[in-house]
DNA sequence: ATCGCTGGGATTAGATCCAATCTGTGAGCT
DNA sequence: AGCTCACAGATTGGATCTAATCCCAGCGAT
């Protein structure tokens, strides 16, 4: 039960519907979703473990606000881990599992085309998952998830400048080429330089940070 | 509340107190530690968080057995992330927290030619978290230090092999000097090597995980 | 004799209750 | 008028209680 609690918070923050710097207080939730609570403060512990959230000793937790500071953290994490699951997948992964991870990326083609920036980031969810799957390092892949929703906060913020999805789609491409002809380490290689550009295209526009400073 | 609790057990399954697979009951535990059984709970979340214990609903928690593969997917991030946070602070580093940190590097040697391995490991932590510390990066060291725990295990394990703390010395040294002498990539690359070259010695005595395999 | 099933004890998950702490408003003082 | 302090309401953290689930011993059937 608190997990489908953090499930849905985490949700709400990620899409804004809660803003960052809001407080997030018990109660309120425990009635919203008709639950105790008891799976309220689990769920919240669980969302400060990920860097959504930020509590205080006997004042509550409140909406982790973006900056610039924080996203590149979470890019340093990523850049320095996924590529390593990159290349385990490369090294790893059988035709029926890369024919999987073809037909997930056609689709993302088709989000980016209509420029549907939510199906795009939700394709891109599952083809990423879908290479850690194949790498089998569940406690590496456990870092990475948790930066997941953080970093989609930022990228969230970052996708509605334009053209960008066509970019991502060209890259992850390559990458998967690259799984293909067995260049492994190039897999990773391209992969680590894909979430390089993410991070620093995402850095040189500050004002996406602007909004949001919303103190209740 | 919950945080001492979580301190005191992570000590118990790092120290071997509390043996591989043993279940860990929030009853006995919160007799144990006079408190009521709501703080054991979310405890026992954060370490499986940390992946100390595995939790199974409605059954409980049980002490992560160590296992190889385990052991190579801890070293693996720490590898990824830790020399980014020597680098970053052999950039940020002035003289005053350098003195510093080779105090603390002068005491580990000291622990080492008298072979006190608890003594030893005690003041690596605090030469580790220094260098952390003046990196400034507090989202990566949080990943890192929810790895140390688990890494601490298996260096525990692994001290008793002799003449290994000295070499460890060593490594260190260097590290400060690459430090010292302002080469922020050496000392990274430094490090990465220290903690590659631990974790395939580690990998090379698959006998120390053997016992443990006590099943309650 | 071994296997499967049933019932009781143990254990966890969730709800409710209570005490301690914080926040914020408003009165009183300078 | 502005600041300080105190009190009341709100909120969290911890304890206790209840229901659901699991584990295991013991019994019966094959």
């Amino acid at each position: 039960m608190a997990a489908e609690v953090a499930t849905k918070l985490r949700a709400e923050i990620v899409e804004g519907v809660l803003a960052p710097n809001e407080r997030i207080t018990q109660g309120a939730v425990a009635e919203r979703l008709e639950v105790s609570r008891l799976p309220v403060r689990e769920a919240l512990q669980q969302l400060a473990g990920e860097g959504l959230v930020s509590l205080e000793r006997d004042v509550g937790a409140r909406v982790t606000p973006l900056d610039p500071k924080d996203l590149i953290e979470t890019y340093i994490v990523r850049e320095a881990l996924e590529p390593v699951l990159t290349e385990s997948a490369a090294r790893r992964i059988d035709a029926e599992q890369l024919a999987a991870l073809r037909a997930i990326n056609d689709e993302s083609e088709v989000c980016a085309e209509r420029e549907d920036i939510d199906g795009y980031l939700a394709v891109d969810r599952r083809l990423h998952g879908g290479i850690f799957a194949v790498a089998d390092l569940p406690r590496v892949q456990a870092v990475i998830t948790g930066t997941f929703a953080t970093a989609e906060r930022y990228r969230r913020a970052f996708s509605i400048l334009p053209h960008r999805l066509e970019t991502s789609v060209v890259e992850h491409r390559m990458i998967l080429d690259a799984i293909e002809r067995g260049a492994a380490e190039d897999a990773g290689e391209l992969h680590r330089i894909h979430i390089r550009r993410t991070r620093l295209t995402l850095s040189e526009h500050p004002e996406l940070f602007s909004r949001g400073g919303d103190d209740g």
